[in-house]
DNA sequence: TCTGGGGTCCTAGGACCC
DNA sequence: TCTGGGGTCCTAGGACCC
């Protein structure tokens, strides 16, 4: 990743901002924030869902991980597992849904390929949310521009969306909560004078600030910092010696100078699939053919962005959660002898690392596959001691990637990756996949 | 019975070396 | 009657994000 920071230190901090006086305007960060998303994506193909309330489940339907407005109004909380809201979804007659995220990665491209358009740079942020950058926009009317994006983004793509405007990233994001607080706003709001500045900040609570987490936040409030703007009028070196560098960049971002720039690196240096089992498991089978088929899927996602992985880790636990059963917890973390993205390879080492680690005796809730310290795929050096035919299976693994393609996924695999799916999870209010092709249908390995 | 998944960055502390 | 002190590398864990 090539992310500049800026460590102010050349900056004067008694004048906090001058990015915005006239004539030495500088760039403006605009944050695009898909409102209440997936619940949004499930609502574009289904019209008879306007109004009504949504929720949509994470993986395995375990906990709530999106909600409509009308959800929110009936005060359901993010993240609360589904089986304490069964009494509240039935009385209010909330729709419930299973996340679709074939369906959500496609309306997420549609929103990124309509919003790409109207600046020189964009920053895919995740998967409902954009930066882009305003530089060379002096002339122009920055509220009326960010209208026309949000007026644009929903015409093409059914997808309500927000948008916040300001000198720095930190603060296009608090500008974005209020773009999405207040109507009036028409979906933008700018924070271009101190003095919007100094009133935003005012309003928005220090939990609220991006980079400001749970104990972050804890620990301000113990110090009497309640707002944003309590934050902003403490010291410099008080801030670096409370929360280190990280905080003294909230800090320096909500002052307005910029410190955390556009990100374009696309390639991950981690990638990282695990699933909590639909049924807990007791035996090897079962959590091996898991683990293979999350080796598989790291060593597809590898392919796709040309890197090869270095390392391995393999993990497995027990549910935390259940503290009257008993517990385990384990890793192996494997150095690979050759840096490699080929799924045969990878469930070879996954499942040698399983062994080293399942352990008899308990009731298994989850496992995964990492893979980590990722190079760009180029030829490699031949290692005198690798007997391993690479160009054979090189071309093995492009003929695998093209049918699955072609015909589905999973249609082509490698046999450690099984047929039985014990392991597979739960996901029983599925939507179709409207926008794609109905083979897409993601009950696995998404 | 039932509590997601996938990332990033930073820091403290230990091992090791000179 | 004595216990050095830096630098560097690695790792585990903690904080944050969506």
């Amino acid at each position: 990743m090539n992310k500049r920071i800026n460590t102010g230190d050349d900056a004067n901090f008694n004048s906090p901002s001058d990015s915005y006086r006239e004539g030495v305007r500088s760039n403006f960060f605009g944050l695009i924030d898909c409102n209440n998303f997936y619940a949004s994506c499930e609502r574009v193909f289904n019209p008879s869902l306007n109004g009504q309330p949504i929720v949509v489940l994470s993986n395995n339907d375990g906990c709530v991980i999106a909600r409509s407005s009308e959800a929110k109004a009936l005060g359901i909380p993010m993240g609360e597992p589904a089986y304490k809201l069964k009494e509240l979804i039935e009385t209010n007659q909330v729709c419930v849904f299973s996340s679709n995220y074939v369906l959500y990665g496609d309306m997420s491209h549609r929103v990124m390929n309509t919003i790409v358009e109207f600046a020189t740079e964009m920053e895919i942020y995740s998967i409902d949310e954009a930066y882009l950058l305003l530089d060379g926009f002096e002339n122009i009317d920055l509220k009326a521009y960010g209208e026309k994006i949000v007026r644009t983004t929903i015409r093409n793509t059914g997808i309500p969306v927000s948008m916040g405007i300001a000198p720095t990233k930190t603060l296009a994001k608090v500008a974005n909560r209020f773009a999405k607080k207040y109507k009036a706003y028409k979906g933008v709001c700018v924070i271009d004078s101190d003095e919007k500045r100094e009133k935003a900040l005012k309003l928005t609570d220090i939990g609220d600030v991006w980079g400001i987490g749970r104990q972050f936040s804890k620990k301000l409030q113990y110090y009497s910092i309640n707002t944003a703007w309590d934050f902003t009028q403490r010291t410099k070196s008080w801030v670096r010696h409370t929360m280190g560098v990280v905080g003294e960049r909230t800090w320096l971002e909500l002052r307005g100078t910029p410190c955390i720039e556009m990100d374009h690196s696309s390639s991950k240096k981690s990638i990282c699939t695990s699933r909590s089992f639909g049924e807990r498991l007791t035996e090897y089978a079962p959590v091996s053919e898991a683990v293979a088929n999350f080796a598989a899927s790291c060593a597809e996602k590898l392919r796709k962005q040309h890197s090869y992985a270095c390392v391995l880790t393999v993990f497995l636990h027990t549910n935390p959660f259940a503290t009257n059963q008993a517990q385990y917890y384990n890793q192996k973390v494997m150095q690979l002898s050759v840096p490699t993205n080929d799924s045969t390879e990878l469930i070879n080492y996954a499942l040698r690392g399983l062994t080293g680690i399942f352990a008899e005796g308990y009731r298994f809730k989850k496992a995964g596959v990492i893979v980590s310290e990722i190079i760009p795929e180029r030829p490699l050096q031949a290692d005198l001691f690798d007997t391993r035919q690479r160009e054979k299976f090189n071309k093995v693994m492009k003929v695998m990637d093209s049918l699955n393609e072609s015909y589905g996924k999973q249609k082509v695999k490698v046999a450690a990756q099984g047929f039985d799916r014990k392991w597979k999870l739960k996901n029983e209010k599925l939507s179709p996949c409207y926008s794609t092709n109905l083979k897409d249908v993601p009950n696995v390995n998404v």
